[in-house]
DNA sequence: AACGCGCATGAGACCTCTCTCATCAGGGAA
DNA sequence: TTCCCTGATGAGAGAGGTCTCATGCGCGTT
């Protein structure tokens, strides 16, 4: 039973929220002030609370505030602007676990919230692993075998890009903005270069060419 | 009601993983073999296990094996031997959520322990606050007030250790075990210079100099 | 007041990482 | 087979990060 509550004002965001959630298997509830939002959250009923900073009546702060003087320990994921350093700050540390600077995008809220959420513990693992092929989130460093490879940042970035999509062909600008950003230079080689670093660490088979599409881990 | 089960056979070691735990606040439960570790864990009455992967009996692999394939989700960290680097993969790609290398530091495990044990959203922050000093574990920067400061990667491991012990001296060594790990040259005076390089980012007076003992944050 | 030790500081060597660029090789279509 | 386009590769520039070393400064003790 996990139940999400989402306090945010904007039907607009709301309602995106609750779709995304709802597609990903989990029900939620949505209150568009703060003192609902007190209200539910002190219910207990709910496993976390996706928090807007600013609700009407009484504002995400203040709500937060008051949730962890009355000792709530749920986990809160607030909401901020952009551009609102403090606020960030300021929210965290008034107790929440988490932020999202609007505008955001949904698979990253849904990653946290999942990270949260006691679903299971088998969401979160330190290690991804395909095959024989494995990295170690922790000392960025990546397996074969038994065989351990060191890798930079970059790499792991990409490495650990290829093992959340096994077998998948990832194209160049998927790589590109996964890895890189999205603001990153599209006219640029160098996914082809970091694929070379990697099938220079890995064995150049792991990852195969799919000729016009772009790369896949096999 | 955080419980956790410790299937170690080693007596020396399970009774100080027990007696940390204790202290900690944590209630547990021991067992000695992998049916024991199996049957247990199957109850659902237990948050965690700390599994060996040496035990007699069934061994950790096939414990993990077996638990997973019964549809348990339950978190499992696993103790390898050092050196091992096959066996660690092994048992990760086998479910587990984190391991730990025998030997290894009693409140590294209870940290681990910590993030998976969700007894309450509190314990694993994604920022870390002091004042109006904060870290931001995700973008690696700090924010001083309004201020937002880029931090490289060891700047960032030697604040995030200040702010994880406020207003505690700390000396050189142990910072440098901590941040730098445990077999680096002792006669290195990287601590110095380090805490120059935040005292010119965060501010002279962040960081104070106790004469002959070492330097704490405040 | 003087001295010695611990700390602060500046400079720089070295290394790794990241990315660009130019050139080379090879696959596939005509 | 030939040609073109895509991808592979080598080399290297530039930036940033890490650490060492030598020297300068000042606290606290005598």
């Amino acid at each position: 039973m996990s139940g999400i509550l989402i306090a945010e004002d904007e039907e607009r965001i709301s309602s995106f929220i609750e779709k995304g959630l709802r597609a990903a298997g989990y029900t939620s509830h949505v209150v568009a002030n703060g003192g609902d939002a007190l209200d539910f959250a002190s219910t207990g009923s709910f496993d976390l609370v996706v928090l807007d900073i600013g609700l009407p009546g009484l504002d995400g702060f203040e709500v937060l505030r008051r949730l962890r003087a009355a000792g709530s320990t749920i986990p809160v994921i607030i909401l901020t602007a952009r551009d609102s350093g403090t606020d960030t700050v300021a929210g965290l540390e008034g107790g929440a676990n988490d932020y999202m600077s609007k505008p955001f995008r949904f698979d990253e809220l849904l990653a946290r919230i999942r990270l949260r959420v006691k679903d299971g513990g088998l969401a979160d693992r330190v290690v991804l692993a395909y095959g024989d092929l494995s990295l170690d989130t922790r000392t960025r460093r990546a397996t074969i075998g038994s065989r351990i490879v060191d890798l930079s940042a970059r790499e792991f970035g990409l490495a650990e890009e290829f093992l959340r999509h096994p077998d998948q062909v990832l194209s160049r600008e998927q790589l590109l903005s996964r890895v890189w950003g999205f603001d990153f230079d599209p006219g640029s080689n160098v996914v082809d270069v970091y694929v070379r670093y990697l099938r220079a660490k890995f064995g150049a088979d792991r990852i195969e060419t799919v000729r016009g599409m772009g790369y896949r881990l096999r």
